[in-house]
DNA sequence: TAAGTTTTGTTGTATTTGCAACTTTTTAAA
DNA sequence: TTTAAAAAGTTGCAAATACAACAAAACTTA
């Protein structure tokens, strides 16, 4: 996984920093940071705490997007862009840095070295998640449970190298990644086990198949 | 919905392409495109035609990822990253331009103005696909099918900026676009209309609520 | 315009799933 | 170390959905 930072040592971090006038903001747990800002269109790193992108359906319901973690990137433009859709709350206490994409796009940029490896770090975040999304899109798509359950199985069975894998979400999360009821997902694991397509105990999965 | 060329006249078009020394290839219909590359970190531009991205699951399903037209965009780095998961079919005859990304990021690049607004059109389609793709999960993400139609209708009557929409698929592509059988999507869109929550037919909706 | 093909529309039925309502186990906090 | 809270694990049942198998309508195209 990209990072923003990639090939920076720590002092041109902080060079690159002040180059594009970044500025750092703190937040409390649970408050809505994008109603806080005046100009819409930052790039935003989360340099601390957590928080979750949120879209809201016709009927009022929120969806989480995305959960971020530290070394987080997101621009707020896009978030902007459909009617209000979008929100990014913390869930805990949190530090921002954001810097003004008109800044990072600017024509007169003399130091083209850090510009560049700024914007090819943030196209490959991107790309990561671009990825990730097709990812969810691909189990979302399976009809049945079970199918999810597998799909989701052998996408963490690749990642991790093995067919003996950690969840990396509790069982209630993975429901709802899988987006499915619980108690009906835990009947299909268990079906999965009897049908002696997985082991399992807990978050530990061992595919069969 | 950012294009490539946006803010490039025609001559400023040859130019850039000229200076990134791009290359043009026309493929036959139904011919897997990813498989002639060599270089595999290529930026390409559908000029003419059209094709799929297709993702393959773990028990060789296949799902559309996006439905490429004329002047979309998109990298082969990212697709050639999960071992051969994705593939690119052209659906038709179709030209390609093809761009190595080195080229693009290039330290030395001497024509800065050009290339940064070829990267902010690339930054700006990539955020529209992100979005596209948000907007899917959101209604994949729904439970029933009354709710994903519903979710569907809403995000295409805002985009159309009303509130009778003319659908952009025909009946069988929106049961594959919401992952649901066609025929019990059939039966719900009659059971709206019973309940007064639409009027519809064919292409045409109306939502009354 | 006739024949073929795709799309739309419909219905019965078996299966799957969500929902509700629990108990048990695990984890976190006081 | 007790208490509280969260997560895991079960089960019955009603409701929703996939599947199959059609007929009718709407389009291609020869």
């Amino acid at each position: 996984m990209a990072k923003i930072f990639d090939g920076f040592t720590p002092i041109e971090k902080k060079k690159v920093l002040k180059l594009f006038e970044a500025n750092i903001l703190k937040f409390d747990k649970d408050v809505s940071v994008l109603s806080k800002l005046t100009n819409a269109n930052k790039i935003c790193i989360l340099k601390s705490g957590s928080a979750h992108i949120l879209r809201t359906d016709y009927d009022g319901n929120e969806t989480i997007i995305e959960k971020l973690l530290p070394e987080a990137v997101f621009g707020t433009k896009m978030m902007m862009l459909d009617n209000n859709e979008y929100d990014l709350i913390t869930t805990e206490e949190s530090e921002f840095i954001f810097i003004d994409y008109d800044y990072v796009i600017n024509k007169n940029n003399k130091n083209v070295s850090y510009y560049q490896k700024f914007i090819i770090n943030m196209l490959d975040i991107i790309s990561d998640k671009i990825l990730e999304q097709n990812k969810r899109i691909s189990i979302l798509t399976k009809k049945s449970t079970r199918e999810k359950l597998l799909e989701y199985f052998h996408e963490e069975s690749n990642k991790q190298f093995s067919r003996n894998l950690y969840l990396p979400f509790n069982l209630t999360e993975l429901a709802e990644y899988l987006s499915v009821d619980r108690s009906a997902m835990m009947r299909e694991i268990k079906r999965l086990r009897e049908d002696k397509i997985i082991e399992s105990s807990g978050k530990h999965i061992r595919l069969l198949i």
